[in-house]
DNA sequence: CAGGATCCAAAAGGATACTG
DNA sequence: CAGTATCCTTTTGGATCCTG
């Protein structure tokens, strides 16, 4: 609940399985989710390592520094239950036909 | 999200579907959840009626009320996400065994 | 680029007392 | 019994500026 509860967790989760490059650096999920806050976002992806989500991966061998965030094998399964999170909101609450999809446009899962 | 990102929630559906009786007393709840104040459970009941979860029955027949709490179709298929999660916890997280029985003694789920 | 530091506003939750 | 009302503390999140 401490995962799932908290604002943009979800979102950066998403944004790590979307698309073909998997790693992802700070300032482009920053760009990607609109606006986040540079200490939220650090926050929260500090919390997602330590639960053991995701991972950093730094390159701390040139400047300016490079690192890259990527989901680990428990957060890929985690996707799932979003997943299946978007299933019930679809079913129960939002008919929306568009995200029926196999890869729906809006949300990309 | 707001369904599920807030404190109580889980523990309000799970305690409604607990047991041979389905039918949950406000105090009943309070009871049950420990040291939920009268406000946020209020607050929390409204919100899940709200979001079509749960309904409640009122038999202001009378005196004193006698309100009851229950589970709608969505609220009950709104359990197996929180088992789906709990199945994940299990496997990543808290290699807990005695949860894994059928229906585990500690959360009922 | 990748954050850390500081300060502030808002939301959430809890304690307690009260009421139809 | 089933909540409301009031007040207060804590937790979050956001804005902004700064740095190796």
């Amino acid at each position: 609940m401490n995962i799932i509860g908290k604002r943009w967790t979800i979102h950066i989760l998403l944004e790590l399985y979307k698309g073909e490059k998997k790693e992802k650096r700070f300032n482009e999920l920053k760009r990607k989710l609109g606006d986040v806050t540079p200490k939220v976002l650090s926050e929260r992806l500090e919390e997602l390592e330590k639960d053991g989500l995701i991972e950093k991966r730094v390159d701390s061998s040139i400047l300016p520094l490079k690192s890259e965030y990527f989901l680990t094998e428990s957060g890929k399964d985690f996707i799932k239950i979003i997943q299946e999170i978007k299933k019930w909101g679809l079913k129960w609450k939002f008919q929306k036909k568009e995200c029926e999809k196999a890869l729906c446009m809006y949300c990309d899962i």
